[in-house]
DNA sequence: GCACATGCGCGAATCGTTTCGCCTCCACTG
DNA sequence: CAGTGGAGGCGAAACGATTCGCGCATGTGC
């Protein structure tokens, strides 16, 4: 492999010139010319490592997400990528699959291989470990949260107003004259699973609900209508079931992710019940599927793209120095696609 | 930031042993714990571009994939991803995003930024521009393809069995009767979707069904019974579309991938056509879907996950050197699900 | 024709590691 | 007790780039 020193003897010029010539400085029309010439012959391409050791930069961006086989994350991915390429950088993305460990180490390598800043959708890690992580090289790591905020952890984040998804969600399900409504949300450690049981409950605080919800059995047993599963295919199918096995069985149900939404829909399914006709649903981020099952069903759609982009857009400008104005935490509104069942 | 000098100093070692002790060398037993106890002390972590300089390692793998949207590769990928790491390196996943551009730009960039082997699904790349980039450096990159060959680009492969994936799903179908079959395919310069349509026209040859299929409508025009698609959602949707349009429709249907089942599907509900029984379908992929309709579809399920674990292993037997036969093509055999309808 | 500003090129130091070859020291053997 | 071998420590030279400060031309204004 050729380095510049080769391209210094077949120019005749000097490490110097070549050099600030490659990073755009101004060389001689001439010189110019050798150097490009000398460079095409020799196949000499940057070797980034040194580089990087010498100038502590590296042009590329590590984004951490729970997991890869979500569309969600797919899409936001996407956006964030286009919008750290126009500005030069590289996004190097890793999936830690929903493990605490896993989490935490493809951080450490991350900061390790000296990425110069951070896209996290987090989930185990804590306040004290971000921090620790954050600050593990001299300077403070540029870090932009997105999908989900930490409680404690002082950084710019991008994330969905879940309060007012939700109490739309439901508030829909009201209007259509629902009253015993059930709701299947996230881990409530994930604050985005936490703030859409809180839109939950306010909604039917707003409306006069007695929100300490759920029945009494003939047994006695509380009947809870909020039920919380792990935001994934299982925990949507398991939940919806326990649902419509109570005694008394809520009469509309909202279900708060993509995987849980997928799971209620099928053992909607497989019970032969009519989502939309013979209970109110609402679900989240299936924008597919409500095209495909009968009636369509209402949605719940986030805007992914935007979000990635706005997260790229706040990284950016923490990277190159900009001072902006304390943390920025940026709410963006989700779109509820309300069908409506008709016979 | 701290280095392996204030190590050096902090614990009157010299330079050298502290680094062959961090590089799992021996050293003293007292020296062993004077250099832990400097290194927990400054915090020091070794700076891996300056490491990466001097080994020319830098124990990572660049991971490059048509789209990140689609469950089929984020499985691939997860399972890529474990086994990578089990032997100590981490992998950066980049997305072109169907781009032509951006594929070469990724994969020049994962080069530069020098990972130690690739793993590609290649689409637009051809064998010439790769041969540059495999050979970009003094040696010869490692490299492992996933999902796709490309034509004249001898390298370790790990595919599907594509050709008896078709094969299987359209037997079956004529075995359900079915004479007039139709496919939507993949472009045809995916491999993986030419090997499909082979499969698919074996199939019908083998039964003595006449292949040039497509008959011609009442103004004479050719009615062709193979569809190619663009492998998403909108091509399903359409090609479905002008199937069902057609003076003399197909009376079952084979779509081979994810994406286009779903548009498939899609279309098929929105026209009140019953897949299954209304007429015959096998789609690719969309396990979770095949839970959610009625009557459930047939599907093929591909291994993603062996995929993966697979394309890991041969790509660390050749980033460490292992002297194998020549390129290794694994081809690994689908699973249809097979669900007959019944009344 | 002279002094001065300006634009470019160059030498050399530096970034933080690894590693080669040599040296020291100690324990063991005969 | 001298000789030997092996383990572990050390100094110094890389790896391939960037960059600071200096010096040499060239061009400008008087």
């Amino acid at each position: 492999m050729s380095t510049i020193k080769d391209v210094s003897k077949h120019s005749g010029l000097s490490l110097a010139t070549i050099s600030k010539y490659l990073n755009g400085g101004n060389v001689r029309d001439e010189n110019r010319q050798r150097i490009d010439e000398a460079v095409e012959a020799l196949g000499y391409r940057v070797n980034r490592n040194a580089r990087s050791l010498k100038t502590n930069r590296t042009m590329t961006v590590g984004v951490v997400m729970p997991t890869l086989s979500v569309p969600f994350f797919g899409s936001v991915i996407s956006a964030l990528d286009q919008t750290l390429r126009e500005a030069g950088y590289t996004s190097f993305v890793c999936s830690y699959d929903f493990d605490r460990n896993l989490e935490l180490e493809k951080l450490r390598v991350l900061c390790n291989n000296n990425v110069d800043g951070i896209i996290l959708a987090a989930q185990y890690v804590s306040a004290k470990e971000l921090n620790e992580i954050r600050n593990a090289r001299g300077s403070e790591m540029p870090m932009v949260l997105v999908d989900r905020t930490i409680p404690g952890f002082v950084c710019d984040s991008i994330v969905i107003d879940n309060l007012n998804a939700t109490y739309g969600a439901v508030e829909q399900l009201i209007n259509a004259g629902h009253r015993h409504i059930g709701i299947i949300v996230g881990p409530l450690d994930i604050s985005t699973a936490n703030e859409r049981m809180v839109g939950y409950r306010r909604a039917l605080q707003d409306y006069g609900i007695h929100v300490e919800t759920g029945s009494r059995n003939s047994a006695g047993q509380h009947e809870e209508l909020i039920q919380i599963g792990r935001y994934d295919f299982e925990s949507g199918y398991r939940e919806f079931n326990n649902f419509m096995d109570m005694e008394n069985p809520p009469t509309a149900l909202c279900v708060t992710n993509y995987d849980m939404t997928m799971g209620a829909v099928t053992a909607a399914h497989e019970r032969n019940i009519i989502l939309g006709k013979d209970i109110g649903f609402v679900g989240f981020d299936a924008v597919d599927l409500c095209r495909i099952v009968s009636p369509p069903l209402s949605i719940v759609e986030q805007p992914t793209h935007l979000m990635g982009q706005k997260a790229g857009e706040v990284l950016l400008k923490r990277m190159t120095g900009e001072t902006l104005p304390h943390p920025q935490v940026i709410r963006l509104k989700s779109h509820l696609h309300n069908r409506i069942y008709k016979e």
